[in-house]
DNA sequence: CGGTACCTTGACGAGCATCAAACCCTGTGG
DNA sequence: CCACAGGGTTTGATGCTCGTCAAGGTACCG
């Protein structure tokens, strides 16, 4: 396999929002890529129940991690964004316990699971890195938890808003001002935030015509930030996501 | 500050839940350790807010780690058992987003976070395991998310039974066959499953009338385990958490 | 044009929150 | 030894939030 992007040029280190790589990593970092992967929309990359192989950085498009209970139900983990680290799950359990689908074309960056080893001997940096990537995984998951746990269905859909947004346009998504592609349906919402697609449907409604935001053909407009934020239960200014973070 | 339990006689490392340390992690870990901390029931460890300098592994007693919210919510993120390392969500973040709390008496290994850079680059496999327990974490917190997203009250509870109970028979707390130590009250599990403290008292009672459990005095008591599972939705027999676990 | 995927809206009822109060304990002090 | 207070548990009554059911609307696609 050869790899059309090579680690030194690839689009995502430029970010401010990644923190800059030495020389010494990239170069640990290239020797650890196994390959490429595209996907096309709708298709699972990680399936639960299966036993990993790889592990994947996404280098562009969106997906969602979710999980599938037996009565058929459908809870989504968190959505994933451009630079996000996925498969480790399936490194600390025997099998996957969540799946991966693309909601739009995507593209990844693929590493070898069984080198991951060598990976970690090669750099402690990079290695801390990986600490650091699980980290904030569970920063995330632990704050829609308090949400989906406490907050009522606007404040839910609300925040689902402001974080996705947030999100978007801190990897560089943004195709203006206050607006970024999002490009998932009224269900996925519905299914992060443990909130029915009908009730999703009107709550999202309710905030729409408050002039809080617009979305439509997978745009999401932000028009009112902080009124939006209040609505969220957040702080009106107040960043809680580490500014900066490495890339894998 | 003297060590009162080097690491090499740490009575958690017998347990066959916990990997079992080379001679050289074993030293590893040892230099890193900073000293112990003992704590009485119902105090703070770590504080929203504060930029924590310390990181723990819990060696004895029980708490939760928990978020609060600007209405005076409170979600608790999980609960802590011996063998939890905590504190690395401060290292990633400006400053911790959550709180933890001792609800025993508890007894803590202390690491300096200063250091921790160079525990990292003093041991390849010692790092790996910091991001195994990152891992770990994020699999139950988004078990806790599915389970409080999509299952009704009945469910929940049942879930968080049982899964307090498998955990506290696994660091070896059990005082008899499916009987272990249970110290939270039931607000604790409210707040864990998002349910108010009345609903979550009903139902409770509801299942424990039906024979699937005792809990009194601290104690709780499986006695129908199977039932209890189909109750929480759970697969009867299936193991989803990693058999072993690294300690740190 | 029929078919499918997604969004939208109304009607109805259930699950859960909230309010209120009583009932344990255990500890404390007169 | 008893009165009292405080933390936790338990129970009943009431009503709101949200889920479910049902149907219609729109765009897109073969």
């Amino acid at each position: 396999m050869t790899h059309k992007v090579k680690c030194a040029d690839c689009p995502l280190r430029g970010l401010e929002h990644f923190a800059p790589f030495s020389a010494e990593e990239l170069e640990v970092t290239q020797r650890f890529k196994a390959g490429e992967l595209t996907i096309d929309p709708q298709k699972t990359i990680l399936r639960e129940g299966a036993k990993a192989a790889q592990l994947y950085t996404v280098l562009s498009g969106m997906g969602v991690r979710y999980k599938t209970l037996s009565n058929g139900r459908r809870q989504v983990i968190n959505f994933i964004f451009p630079g996000d680290f996925i498969g480790l799950q399936g490194s600390v359990m025997e099998e996957m316990q969540q799946s991966v689908e693309s909601t739009t074309d995507m593209l990844f960056c693929v590493f070898d699971r069984a080198s991951l080893w060598q990976f970690i001997k090669a750099s402690p940096e990079r290695s801390f890195d990986l600490t650091w990537a699980a980290a904030v995984d569970e920063h995330l998951v632990a704050e829609a938890l308090t949400t989906v746990g406490q907050q009522t269905a606007e404040s839910r859909i609300a925040w689902a808003l402001v974080r996705l947004s947030e999100r978007a346009e801190r990897v560089g998504l943004s195709s203006g001002p206050d607006e970024t592609p999002l490009p998932f349906r009224q269900q996925d919402l519905a299914d992060a935030m443990g909130l029915s697609l009908v009730h999703t449907n009107k709550t999202l409604r309710r905030l729409l015509e408050r002039g809080y935001a617009r979305w439509s053909d997978g745009v999401l407009t932000v028009t009112d930030r902080r009124g939006l934020r209040a609505a969220a239960g957040l702080a009106v200014d107040d960043e809680t996501m580490p500014t900066r973070r490495p890339l894998i």
